[in-house]
DNA sequence: AATGGCCCCAACCGCCGTTTC
DNA sequence: AGAAACGGCGGTTGGGGCCAT
């Protein structure tokens, strides 16, 4: 009995015929009752691995390409506060999900942790720093209505290249179409690329000339990020 | 060209809290 | 109220790709 039930369910790496009929009825249904899902579509998969698959590499809220600098720094921050939460650290960049984040961490930060602690600084205090801070705090706003009900996910990017074209000519056409679903980089990640593009190039190294090539330090309690965390309570909802 | 080691990341596993019936 | 189903989370694994030898 067992054995035949295993035999029914396929594993390993997903074929794109799978894929194109996991979003069809992700579509159709909504992303809940997952068993249900995996059942009524046909997919010889278990809820939990559908779940998986649309939460980690589907889903056309997640933000393709590399990790930014800023966001490592984020997870720097996020995780010398809370430890290998992944899934919260995840709720703190959107677009960006646990098992990325954590991957991330296992391949790249750990090492750099590794290599020094989290008491050396990165002072982000200043103009800079408070800039940052206001970007940061915009696009999660930004980020909190896109998933937000009321608004469905094409309006919302409409919206969004308007409030670039009024606002800032430059950031205006950075959306970039991926192959399937035709869907924007995150408003965040563009933000910040942006803003560190035109700001002082050289604003990280400023604040961090103890540190190498391969090594970024860290200030835990930089003013700044002290913000966000009270910020926390306004944006909790980002997910949700 | 072959191969061994390493890196990266998608996918799986097992546990636990929450929701549903 | 309690059992079963479901969903979320963090840890782990396996395989593909890259690179040095």
């Amino acid at each position: 009995m067992d054995c035949k039930k295993e035999e029914a369910l396929r594993r390993g790496p997903w074929l794109e015929e799978e894929d194109k009929r996991l979003v069809k009825f992700v579509t159709l249904l909504g992303e809940r009752r997952w068993d249900s899902l995996a059942r009524v579509s046909g997919l010889k998969r278990s809820g939990k691995s559908c779940r998986l698959r649309w939460m980690n590499y589907l889903n056309p809220s997640l933000k393709c390409g590399p990790l930014s600098q800023e966001e490592e720094i984020i997870i720097f921050q996020l995780h010398a506060l809370w430890g290998n939460k992944w899934s919260k650290i995840a709720r703190r960049l959107p677009g960006r999900t646990d098992n990325q984040i954590k991957n991330y961490w296992r391949t790249h930060l750990r090492k750099k942790v590794e290599a020094q602690n989290y008491d050396k600084i990165i002072d982000w205090r200043g103009n800079k720093g408070e800039e940052l801070l206001h970007k940061y705090k915009e696009t999660e706003i930004m980020w909190t209505r896109m998933k937000t009900r009321e608004y469905g996910f094409d309006e919302t990017v409409k919206e969004y290249k308007q409030r670039n074209m009024e606002n800032d000519k430059e950031t205006n056409g950075v959306i970039c179409e991926t192959e399937r679903f035709g869907v924007t980089n995150s408003p965040y990640e563009n933000r910040i690329i942006d803003w560190i593009s035109k700001s002082d190039a050289n604003l990280l190294e400023d604040h961090s000339s103890s540190s190498t090539d391969n090594n970024i330090n860290i200030n835990v309690g930089s003013w700044w990020f002290q913000e966000i965390m009270d910020f926390e309570e306004f944006s909790c909802s980002l997910w949700s």
